[in-house]
DNA sequence: TTAATAATTGAACATTTATTAAATTGTTAA
DNA sequence: TTAACAATTTAATAAATGTTCAATTATTAA
């Protein structure tokens, strides 16, 4: 029940680290389909994702633990770094209208 | 298990409000101890804590419906809207070092 | 080696965010 | 009414974020 500052300033940095809507769909399909490349994840996020983008996105959530990438040949495949996080879609669910 | 568009941008501006070491300590505080007004809800949070900096976080918090407030006197309590929410404090656990 | 593909990087820019201080509003008590 | 207190608001500034484009790196195939 008791959370150490420290925890705090972690979960801030994770929480922020997805609080944006195409991050959150990127777990979401990450969630469904492990592990993907930059390209195909790209394809399967709504009209308009320019691959620099997401590469950026992907990389920001790696820097902060979230994601893993593993390269092979010359695609780069992300896979969710703790699947525990994807609690935080049934907590979303439940929150509904909060 | 299905998220639609909307769900997910609300999700985001939910997760983007709370993401922030101070925003998640009042959650926690108030999750305890609710309603609470502004001075003491700003002594429960680490040092240095500016009364126009608390009023400022609830401020967001309230306009993007984390929170209520009502106002007895000349004090301002502040409560959490949907208590739901603090489900988020779980996932965070759970979360440990993702 | 050269060309093609996959992805990252860096720069530029606009937007949003966090923080602080000063001024202001509203409420109660003297 | 005036003084004191609680809280909000505004403005100023610094810092972080999101997006796009152009340039670059790395890998594979011709």
């Amino acid at each position: 029940m008791d959370i150490t500052r420290e925890q705090m300033e972690h979960a801030a940095k994770v929480l922020k680290t997805i609080a944006h809507p195409v991050k959150l769909e990127i777990l979401k399909i990450l969630a469904d389909q492990e592990p993907l490349d930059v390209t195909t994840l790209c394809g399967h996020v709504g009209m308009g994702c320019q691959i620099s983008m997401m590469s950026h996105h992907l990389a920001k959530m790696k820097d902060n633990g979230v994601l893993t990438s593993e390269k092979r040949g010359k695609q780069v495949f992300y896979s969710i770094a703790n699947r525990n996080l994807l609690n935080i879609f049934n907590c979303i669910e439940n929150c509904g209208d909060a």
